[in-house]
RNA sequence: GGGCCAUUAGCUCAAUUGGCAGAGCAUCCGACUCUUAAUCGGAGGGUUACAGGUUCGAGUCCUGUAUGGCCCA
């Protein structure tokens, strides 16, 4: 079907029938005709004498910029560049909405300002969409928007597929994931999430940074997935003939610089888990290990509260937050609560009651618990800190102390050696922390690993897998140290109100299409 | 893994009991030099996610598949 174009356009550009069904490419995917249409006005551009991919363009202000600063600027010329949002054509004056990274402002395109070819240019090659440059001076109309009168304008790239509608968005979620390039661009409130997340990471490096941690970078590609309780991915080294798994945690390599006598090291990388996906999990998800050499659980407490609490005054300038209907209160200090207190408290078993596997299998029948393990002394003491304990700690909570069972590379605590120094710290009930004073007898460690493959052996496929290397880093001697996990999804997550842990992921994992 | 729900124009959504598939925005044509969800007049745009089935007739009912969401495990 023959596109028309406006014939003074037509003329300017010595004759442009353009015919799209010829030599289109037509996929059921693509929104043919408005792509037809805009590539065809590729030609024109050229015509012009313009690149319709543009080059290099130097602005001197920002959209914030005027708007912000309209009436100290008011007369001053001004070159910005942007998107082009909106278009509100009046006939021989258009008012357009440019956005570039810092918001959104208005400019203003006459006929006796850029002259009949000038203006029609601009009403006829250009579409919402498409990326612009304009010079021109800043004032501010009778409404009171700042706008910029343009005087200059260049077409920086021309953008061949249509926005999405322009009051409702993108709201198709499967859609803002897929193409969260359009999200950004549609959804301003997208980018501001995403803002924050850098700016917590960078408050986190500089946190560490200034006291004396070093940050390192240890091996994604792992022979032995070690260093949590979880099933990796597995992929193949060709060179080698071998198979290595992407990383579960950094733990056991960032201990073995510990060894070396880094002292205090930390790292902010992905780790990967071959899990299910839901508001709470994504198979790749950032995470910070922080580990101090001459600390201990207690010093990670403290840490923990500090970081986090200093990360929410820099980041949203307020200790106190709203999060999926909770009133939240991050200033330091935090609750503590053993784990054996909250479980006696909301599950009423106590600690003499669940001794062992035996007693384990009566405690689940007793509470009724739907077991998808078997119903071991650690799975069942799991089950009920997810269901019955963590669910209530709403405010910032350090749950300690932990039995041996579920925490294999934590020191035993010496009075109680069923239980150990580690923590987990929760916010909104949900797990956004995990730290213990590490364990370094390397003995102990070689029994607990012993254990752990008993439970795999017994089919627990996400049982810690043992690491001989490990133990011989041991043996060479481990200063005591303390040594904290935190999700930076969870937190940035806390820190947004985000309750999906999707909308804190650029790109989350995505089952393809078709 | 199980249950429930959703999928209709580029986007956001309607469509009565199974009876002609619609609106707004976007697009195209026309008018308009201070609008901002601009306005006014007109036009085009659909394999109703996909594959089957029931029926005179299916967006609607049934079966299966795909993708997503919520809940449960």
């Amino acid at each position: 079907m023959p596109l028309v174009f406006d014939k003074d356009l037509c003329s300017m550009s010595g004759g442009c029938s353009v015919d799209c069904s010829n030599g289109q490419v037509h996929d059921d995917s693509r929104p043919t005709e408005e792509i037809n249409r805009r590539t065809a006005k590729l030609e024109l551009i050229r015509n012009c004498g313009m690149d319709p991919f543009g080059g290099p363009f130097e602005v001197t202000g920002t959209a914030e910029a005027v708007r912000l600063n309209c009436d100290e600027m008011a007369g001053e010329e001004v070159t910005i560049a942007g998107r082009i949002m909106a278009l509100r054509s009046h006939g021989k004056s258009t008012f357009a909405d440019l956005r570039d990274r810092t918001g959104r402002v208005q400019i203003y395109v006459r006929k006796n300002v850029l002259g009949d070819e000038g203006y029609s240019r601009f009403t006829d090659l250009l579409d919402i969409g498409d990326i612009i440059g304009v010079t021109g001076k800043v004032f501010r109309t009778q409404k009171g928007e700042p706008t910029v009168e343009v005087e200059k304008w260049v077409i920086l790239c021309k953008a061949l597929r249509p926005l999405p509608e322009k009051w409702h968005g993108l709201t198709d979620i499967d859609l803002r994931y897929r193409q969260r390039y359009v999200d950004l661009i549609v959804n301003p409130e997208v980018a501001d999430v995403f803002v924050k997340r850098s700016r917590i990471v960078s408050f986190v490096r500089r946190y560490l940074d200034e006291q004396g941690y070093l940050e390192v970078e240890t091996p994604v590609l792992q022979t032995i997935a070690g260093g949590a309780n979880a099933r990796p991915f597995v992929t193949h080294h060709n060179a080698l003939g071998i198979d290595v798994y992407l990383r579960i945690a950094t733990e056991l390599y960032l201990k073995r610089l510990l060894v070396g006598g880094l002292e205090r090291v930390y790292e902010i990388g992905k780790d990967f888990r071959n899990e299910g996906i839901s508001t709470r999990h994504n198979p790749e998800f950032t995470m910070l290990e922080v580990y101090q050499a001459y600390g201990d659980y207690e010093s990670m407490m403290e840490l923990a509260e500090d970081l986090i609490y200093k990360c929410a005054m820099e980041v949203i300038g307020t200790p106190k937050i709203s999060y999926d209907g909770h009133e939240i209160d991050l200033t330091p200090p935090w609750q503590r609560l053993r784990v054996w207190d909250g479980i006696e408290r909301w599950a009423g078993i106590r600690h003499g009651d669940l001794r062992d596997d035996e007693d384990a299998k009566a405690v689940a029948e007793k509470l009724g618990l739907k077991m998808d393990k078997p119903p071991t002394k650690a799975n069942v003491i799991n089950k009920i800190l997810d269901e019955k304990v963590e669910p209530k700690l709403v405010q910032p909570t350090f749950l300690l102390d932990y039995p041996v069972e579920i925490s294999p590379l934590a020191k035993r605590i010496p009075q109680q050696p069923d239980l150990t120094y580690r923590f987990e710290v929760f916010v909104a009930g949900k797990e956004i922390g995990n730290a213990f004073s590490e364990l370094n007898d390397p003995i102990d460690q070689r029994e607990r690993f012993l254990q752990q493959a008993q439970e795999k052996a017994m089919g627990d496929e996400e049982a810690h897998v043992f690491d001989e290397d490990f133990i011989v880093a041991l043996e060479y001697g481990m200063p005591p140290a303390g040594g904290l996990g935190i999700g930076i999804d969870r937190l940035v997550m806390l820190l947004t109100g985000a309750t999906s842990i999707r909308d804190v992921i650029l790109f989350p994992m995505m089952r393809p299409k078709q």
